[in-house]
DNA sequence: AATTGAAATGCAACCGGTTGCAAAAATTGA
DNA sequence: TCAATTTTTGCAACCGGTTGCATTTCAATT
């Protein structure tokens, strides 16, 4: 039913090829025939079949989005700079839902029917492993909020967890509190492992500290709220780093429906600094991710790794910083 | 570099008719050669190019997911819903994201490009035009979230906003609240026009009822906040209906600001139900839209777009409950 | 063993484009 | 004006599959 080159060229009364390369940057057109393709191409409504021209080109424009991270909103945000920058450089998002699959099989199989010039895994929760696969089929591939290393065996884009791990403790310290504890999300994810080491690695080397830690099964409100229920019931610290905020929001409403007050009683420090952190009843203090230039920088890798397959693997680390609100006390 | 079925032929020992065929579903092929060719195929790691088959079959298994909510928290669990349930019958999704577009005029000239089988307009903003436009280019498409209409001129899936305007009215009025309000998203959008309606004839047809209207800018916390606030300054209504639960929740964090107290001085009841809704520390009274069903019913409905693109446009509703939290007084 | 019908196979054309190459047309310079 | 270049053009093959059709193979029947 669409319109074909073929009777593009039969109205413009040209062959095939002219039609093409009127369509393909940087071909060899004069203006006549440019000027009167392009005139039966209008009237007949004609766009060029980007499928058909991959079969040759062997560029689809197509990217695969992958993740796993369909409960946090800050995923929202993540979605919606990944899915406008891609599009502002003529890729085309094929998203890929993993919710539960661990196994990067299936999506590689997937992936590779669709011919995707490249892929994007996008989860601070997948194993390395899972990109690998992907760069074992020779698919270009960055890892967003993946986990550093120092000899990436792919493109790597993301935050130093053992360093926010280490500004959240010195930052509980600096403001006096001396029982402090983690609060991680699932024990296996790298980013909950990671942020573990730096906080322990200051809280131990810190005279006076005492540091507990605990983990919740999710990064999620619920497992947040549950854990810091059963926190409160026991010795509970003075203040918490919280593996993440969705998590932190949870424990908070834990501290509100226990009567504590939030920083007089209990002190709780949040990571990601994601949309709702910032609303007024909210008003989390929290480490703040980077997330826009993590996303640009990330595409911009993608995009440099179309050009050139081969090109080495580089893990890419943005600074975070700390957003001041008001669940810790101030700084003494 | 990848694989291609003459390969598979080759090593099989057979032509490349019956390479396609065994991977066909119910092409006539041999037990002895479809072994054959599995195995071959199996030893080379072949799996067969989607895209290029699609020339021939006319069929992408592509389906545009179109969206311009970004930014409301509802949206990640219907992109979660949408991209699970399309995945579970082999269909992928190629995300579009719309955010400041009106014009379908892209979009549409986009997915013709990428040929995909069809299109899930997923907003509850966007005007029926726009899903319109595929339905002129003749590509099956639902709106999902979108206006009823009597004579649909695309597939449409949603609830009846008017209907959740006049549940909205006579659950404030059952509280005895005499002074209520409606405190819609964008003016424009039709989901506003609609709730508004409903919330104003029941409320203009109850007896000593007063009723005030007012709009926030878009369906975000800060525009609830905003609105809210400036209604606080001013002659206050006793509970508003807010056109989402985002908006409420601006709205009720306005009002904890201004020191008063829900339910006791303000009540507020919402529209969505969205997980943060449910979330301990906000405790929304709300008007719960069922989104699973919505989308199922969207992916069953384009599915059988697919199989009969001639189908007649149906419109879908489907009926909302209010979820008694906290934010409205009891029923007296 | 011969006949018949059904099932399996391969050939070749096609899907909608791109591209190397040789021929044709336009441009340049003398 | 004519030869030498350069640019433009169309032909035909190809990208990786699918499919109608004629032919071959196979099993069932007599």
């Amino acid at each position: 039913m669409p319109v074909t080159l073929k009777e593009v060229a039969a109205k413009a009364g040209v062959s095939r090829s002219a039609v093409s390369r009127t369509f393909t940057e940087g071909a060899s057109v004069s203006l006549k025939t440019r000027k009167k393709v392009e005139k039966a191409a209008n009237e007949l409504g004609y766009s060029p079949n980007a499928l058909a021209s991959s079969l040759t080109t062997g560029r689809t424009k197509l990217i695969g989005l992958i993740s796993n991270n369909f409960h946090n909103p800050l995923f929202l945000e993540v979605f919606d700079l990944f899915t406008r920058s891609l599009q502002d450089r003529g890729l085309r998002p094929l998203l890929v839902n993993l919710s539960d699959e661990t196994d990067p099989g299936n999506s590689l199989r997937m992936l590779r029917q669709y011919s995707v010039d490249g892929a994007i895994v996008a989860s601070s929760t997948l194993s390395p492993e899972f990109s690998k696969a992907f760069r074992d089929a020779r698919i270009p591939v960055v890892h967003s909020f993946g986990r550093f290393a120092n000899a990436p065996y792919v493109h790597v884009v993301g935050i130093d967890n053992v360093e926010c791990g280490r500004m959240a403790a010195r930052s509980l310290i600096a403001r006096g509190y001396r029982r402090i504890a983690f609060m991680g999300g699932p024990r296996e994810a790298t980013s909950t492992i990671d942020r573990r080491t730096g906080f322990l690695e200051i809280a131990n080397a810190s005279d006076g500290i005492e540091v507990s830690e605990s983990y919740a099964t999710a990064y999620s409100f619920a497992a947040g709220r549950t854990e810091m229920q059963r926190l409160l019931k026991q010795d509970r610290a003075e203040a918490y780093f919280c593996g993440d905020d969705v998590l932190s929001i949870g424990a908070l409403s834990a501290i509100e429906s226990a009567n504590l007050r939030v920083p007089e009683d209990i002190g709780v420090i949040g990571l990601n600094d994601m949309e709702m952190a910032r609303w007024e009843n909210i008003n989390l203090t929290t480490i703040r991710q980077p997330i826009s230039q993590i996303i640009s920088s990330s595409i911009e890798l993608i995009v440099a790794a179309l050009d050139d397959p081969e090109r080495h693997p580089e893990a890419r680390l943005f600074a975070c910083e700390i957003v001041e609100r008001g669940t810790l006390r101030p700084t003494q």
